[in-house]
DNA sequence: GGCCGGCGTTGAATCGATTAACGCCGGCCC
DNA sequence: GGGCCGGCGTTAATCGATTCAACGCCGGCC
């Protein structure tokens, strides 16, 4: 009632900044879009920021898309419901365009196509093996792939260097028999990691028979109950090393005391679990922050590599060294 | 080549398709929108729909929302990044909504005034004594709050309901010393969970020093340690479960053996733990799926409840029945 | 003094869909 | 036979920002 902003006016639009700055339109969007190629005396544009200012303008922009291309809007494209790790990138990354202005449009399943001019970009997450829109194939949006290796531009947790520190860190606590529950070889990620395990076990001149992989539960309750065990595991999941975990117990065996156990990506409760997982993780900042940077690139119209790695890190917790 | 829809040509437009089946773009339009209020005859309706078929147009929400009001866009508003059971009825929402034909607009932290006309209606998730921008508090956009308290359409899980089935179940498994390892009592989940607690064990009729409330792990290490202790416990979480586990190891007590437990909301990775937690759960779909009623009965200009209960169930695993 | 060029600014077209308002035509009723 | 009504469609205005072509003005240069 006292202010002239109630709930019914409609929004403040660029028309309104223009009027009351005494300047067209063109020039309000001139300012306000911090255009160097036009030019604008200082005073003018002084007169449209305060304008601007006062009325609190935001400026609409469905009408700015619709004309000039420009969405600001990014689709992030998962295939099925993102899990864990997967989400954890995706609200990161929605956290992070959103302060650099940009939205992101959450699109879970379906198939179809997507709309040409609504989108500037296209994040795809965890479609690992899943067929793509035809689009996001041929490079015709710029486009990021999280943990996929179907398109041009993807990002990936170094997984490889990974699986390297967290053998080191088992080295160092002086086991010599180190296992690996590796994961589906269909999976890039389940490569690199037994790919890094087998550099490093190697490097260290380890034997063979001492580090066995072992692909599922029946290969694990085999190799913990040899002769000659393992003092430690590399799970290639949070899942494996709960596995892992049972297969101890159910052996007989304390952890870490006679078994080590690293894991890969593990949830927020692994740090609850008990015991609590020691785990080769990567922050979900730093693989949002590089695709969206890709992405921008991509806008720039720059080269942009095929591949980015984002460093992991090892958390130590009490799966392997004793709290 | 062989197809006029090469990568360079521009995206099919509503004049296109009514190019095509020899209308105008409004014929096109309220075709192509299913208007019942309207009267066009088969024929032309039928032409209208084959031609946008032919041309595989995909109508631009941009400009639909720009001119009629309705973005056919939700936001998905959530003050810090969303965690287990949140994040994945965020991700239930957006492909629920997707498949409906909405899209869905990631919003995490950033406090700014949503643009009015950019969204048909706002889903706030896990905002809990978070402060909210004002236009959501005015009910000037359909809006819906996923576990929160501060606007006049909530949904809520059923925490009542489940913390009285889960007692219930502890019950019929013979335990009559059950203790509630509370969550922090200014949460209204926190709250309901602790009435339905008290609910059942009152109707039951056990007596109060037998059904002991549990605020933190001090309190709770006394309880176990005590001379009668309870059999059973209630946690509030998964993380308080977890810690039950762990001071239930620690006392040499067996799971579910001496003390069974029973979680509320627990990760994907509660299954595969060692013990599993039998817990109450609630299905996300089932909380998407009422939010997205709410905003479309909000959207009819219907009334809605103040308050939607979603039900929960109990997932009996390891921690209470021996597997 | 006249002409040229650049600066600062403006008018108007444009993006694509929606929708209010109106036009046409044939049939029905009085 | 005239008026009215209802079914079918169309014309054109509109949403808000962007951007191009053009224009007035001023100073400098010949």
């Amino acid at each position: 009632m006292s202010d002239a902003t109630s709930s019914k006016s409609k929004a403040v639009t660029l028309a309104d900044v223009a009027r009351l700055a005494g300047v067209s339109t063109a020039t309000a969007s001139y300012v306000l879009a911090n255009r160097a190629d036009v030019s604008i005396s200082a005073a003018t544009r002084a007169r449209v920021v305060s304008a601007a200012d006062d009325l609190r303008y935001r400026r609409n922009a469905l009408a700015a898309a619709l004309r000039g291309g420009a969405a600001r809007q990014i689709a992030l494209y998962s295939p099925h419901r993102p899990s864990g790790g997967f989400a954890n990138i995706g609200f990161a990354f929605a956290e992070l365009a959103g302060s650099g202005g940009l939205s992101t449009v959450l699109r879970i399943g379906g198939d179809e196509e997507f709309a040409p001019g609504q989108f500037d970009g296209v994040v795809v997450l965890g479609a690992n093996g899943h067929p793509l829109p035809s689009r996001l194939l041929d490079g015709s949006v710029p486009s990021v792939e999280i943990g996929g290796t179907a398109t041009g531009c993807q990002v990936h947790e170094d997984d490889f260097g990974g699986a390297r520190r967290a053998v080191e860190h088992l080295l160092s606590l002086g086991h010599r028999r180190i296992g690996h529950y590796a994961g589906p070889q269909s999976s890039l990620a389940g490569q690199e990691r037994l790919r890094g395990f087998l550099d490093a076990v190697h490097e260290a001149g380890l034997r063979m028979d001492a580090t066995p992989v072992i692909h599922n539960d029946h290969d694990l309750s085999t190799a913990l109950s040899a002769a000659v065990r393992p003092t430690a595991i590399l799970a290639h999941c949070d899942r494996a090393a709960t596995s892992v975990l049972r297969m101890a117990r159910f052996a007989g065996l304390t952890v870490p005391g006679d078994l080590a156990v690293v894991a890969f990506d593990v949830e927020a409760m692994a740090e609850s679990m008990e015991p609590s997982l020691t785990a080769v993780q990567v922050a979900p900042e730093l693989v949002a922050g590089a695709a969206l940077a890709l992405l921008e690139r991509q806008f720039a119209r720059e080269q942009v590599p095929g591949q980015t790695l984002v460093p992991t890190e090892l958390v130590v917790r009490a799966s392997t060294v004793q709290g």
